[in-house]
Formats: C-alpha cells, structure tokens, sequence
DNA sequence: TCGACTTGGTGACCTAGTCACTGATTTTTT
DNA sequence: AAAAAATCAGTGACTAGGTCACCAAGTCGA
C-alpha cells in the first residue's frame, strides 16, 4: 500500500458524510491516510486480518466465498463510495468467518486505524448511522444472494449477472469458470447455459468473453422470477 | 407486549455486557423495560418494522426469508443472550429486506428505545463492541447458510439440521414441510430423504415428528462435506 | 515449433426440484 | 356420531442442474 496525501475533501464522496462537523473531518483528516492498492490484492480473507478501516474512494473489491471442494461464489461487491462492513467486523472482533475480499481494479481508500475508528463512533452520530447503514446494506446483499442461490432458476441468475458484469458496449470479460464462480456454480452449466441464450440470440460466446447482443430480451429473462 | 418489572442484574446474561459501567447499568435500568411476547408473533417483517431495540433474555427468534413462490428458508435463530442484529439494522434506517423473525417460543426480552439505544452505543465502548459483535455474528450465520445452499448435499444438510432440531430424547417435532421450510427446499424432496434416512436406520419417521434412531450415524453424515 | 496450459464442448450419469395426483389421518362442522 | 374439510405423507414421471471423465481447439513461452 502506497500512502498518499489526503485530500480533505474526500468526506464528499461518501454520501453519509456530507454533514459531518467539523470537529470530526479533523480528526479524519489527521489520523488517517490514503492507500492505494494494486488489482488483485487480498485485502482480507483466511489469515489475513485487516487491521483499519476502509473506505473505498475509487475501484471494486469483490467479495467472494471459497469451499472446501474449490467452488466459489460471489456475495458482493463494495464499490467507491461505501465502506468495506466485513472490514469492520473483523475489527470488532469477531472474526472467523473465511470470505475473501480482493481487489478487483486498482484501488484508492481511506485507512483509519482501529482506534480512531472506534472514537469517531463515539462521537458522531452521523458517522454512526453511516456505519449501521453500511452494514445492513450488506445484510441486504447476502440475503439476495440466499434468495437468488436457493429460489431462483439458473438461467435468470445468469442473465442477470451478465447484465451486471457488462461494460457499456455490452461485453462481459469472463471465462465460463469465471461465470461460475461468480453464480457459485459449475463451469459446464455455465457452458451450455451460454449454448442456449446463443441460440436464442441473446449472447454471442467468444473466447474470454461474452458479447450480449439482445438486452432488451436478456433483460426481460433477468426480470423472470 | 406486556410491560413487567425491570430485573436490574438482567445485563449478566448477556456475557458482552458483564463489564458495563455503572452509568451505562443506571441508563439501562431507567429506560428500557422488560417484555413479554408470546409464540409465534411476529417480531419483525415486511410492514413490522420493530421501533425498538431488543435484547433476548429467554426464547428463540426464528428469522426466515420467504420468496414469492411461497418456498421459505430459515436463515439463522437468535437464542437468549443476544441481540437481534437485524431489529438494530432496521432501527438504523435501512430496511427494505424482506426477512421475517417469529417468537418460536415465548419470548422475555429488554427493549431499549431508539434514542437510548444510540445514547449507549456513543457512550460505552463495551456495548458497542457488544453491538458490532452480534451483527458480524449473524453475518457468519449467513455466510454459512449460503454455502451450505450452494454446495452441500441435501442429506447432509436435513441431518444437520435433524440433529439441530432434536430435543434431549431424539424426537424432532415437524412435519416435512417444516423441514422443507428450514431448509429452503421442497416437501417431496424431505419425504424422499427421510425415507431414504430411514431404510438406513438412522430415523423412524411419524405423523408430525421424526425420531432419530442412531445419533452417532446421524452425526457422522451431518459431518461429511 | 514443441509442449504445456487455458478454455470450451460433450455424453453419461446422479441429485434435487416440480407437477399432478393418491391415500391416510386428524380436526371441524353439522 | 357422521360427514366434510383440512392436514400430512407417499409416489411416478419429468425437468433442471451438478458431477465425472474425457476431448479438442486456441494460446503462449521456451
């Protein structure tokens, strides 16, 4: 992690923050530092506590769970603008759970050491409410990820997760495995889920990647219960 | 609910809390009040929105989610001695997930209003680590809900979850679709399995209740990945 | 250009969920 | 007490999704 000087105004990207007193900003803008960390780096998982809290400024940290038998799945992503709550769960203590948060660009955040943390709780009520908030939103996200895992049929999810890894002219840079993971799944079902939306015309299957060549229809099957 | 009168040693069931000073116990004591709900209310739910924060100190909260199939999954249980991470997710703001928690027994439970709530959170630093506790508990819970759903064997899961429903003599007293309700799965598919559990000696199946015939063998599955 | 690795494709098989229907038991109503 | 209704469990046929074993084509480094 690289520091970085602090830009007193970074309170403005966070949506909680904006009315923060003063007394507060003061305190974040002496006891904290901004960190910048390249792609790919496991910003927490098994046997790698975090020891600040982060506040994501720029980039995505995917937060994903790995079992036993090597299958993986995504919980969620933490993008700019929110704070990482397993982060704070883990400086609170309780900590044993194996998730693993990596990053998935390169990222810009604020680090605030443990106790800092501790006392801008304390004293803001603000900062307070947008912790609170940022953990239920988590909360929120897993139980989607129950909902989605145990009701929803496969190819729903599927769509519905090309639409969200696609960039703005509809490519989705990922590799079956990489889909499978994502859906906690395995690679051949994503294989020959893939066959099928091509053959409806909704995707194209390149090798790597996938083109979405109907939103619209793709869409309306992520819409599907 | 019924108001009844305050115990002022009731913090000592909650190990978190044993060390509160004086004036947080004074607070506590002056502003919360014990509760009484009995089983099967709902606690919290799509239109309850809980308005205070609880506290168990005797019964269990069953927190499941339904999906709009009608299908259910029991997320995890709050037991005496802990909070309700998510009635305090709900308290602060963020609540548009539809999970709901049920009094599976009758329940006593220290209610502390919103603002007292907030009040002690900001001034003792124990309740809090207390708080943040709870809610990366029921994370954990969810973690684990996920993974079991998304990678573990339905026999293996029912086991498990025999094993966890069962009273000190073995018996579990729920019909198939209760535990198809536990489980987020389907009625048939229990029936299928517990009779299969069956011609393998481990349960004997009855109207309404299972009686779990080899707990060592039960145990032995339950514990296979 | 050889070999190793990555990525995708495929058939056979197994596990779990769905649908439609049946029978048995218990509870409620009359 | 008899009839009706609700609850609970069992079953066969079928579909969806995951597992296993293996193959083929593309890619990349030495």
């Amino acid at each position: 992690m690289d520091r970085a000087t602090l830009d007193p105004h970074w309170t403005q990207s966070f949506p909680g923050l904006r009315q923060l007193p003063v007394s507060v900003l003061d305190k974040l803008a002496v006891s904290s530092t901004i960190v910048k960390i390249p792609e790919h780096s496991i910003i927490f998982g098994p046997g790698h506590a975090p020891e600040t809290f982060l506040l994501l400024l720029e980039g995505t940290v995917r937060v994903s769970q790995v079992s036993e038998g090597g299958r993986e799945i995504v919980l969620y992503r933490a993008t700019a603008g929110e704070s990482c709550a397993l982060t704070t769960a883990c400086l609170m203590g309780y900590e044993d759970y194996h998730a693993t948060g990596v990053a998935e660009t390169g990222i810009t955040a604020v680090s605030i050491p443990r106790g800092v943390f501790d006392d801008i709780v304390a004293t803001s009520r603000e900062f307070r409410q947008f912790v609170f908030t940022a953990f239920s939103r988590r909360i929120t996200d897993l139980f989607q990820v129950i909902e989605q895992v145990a009701f929803s049929r496969f190819d729903v999810r599927l769509a519905r997760r090309l639409l969200e890894l696609a960039d703005s002219s509809g490519r989705v840079t990922a590799t079956h495995q990489d889909l499978a993971n994502e859906l906690g799944s395995a690679r051949e079902v994503v294989t020959r889920q893939l066959q099928d939306l091509q053959r409806r015309g909704l995707i194209r299957g390149l090798r790597g990647s996938v083109e979405i060549t109907d939103r619209g229809a793709l869409e309306g099957l992520s819409r599907t219960t």
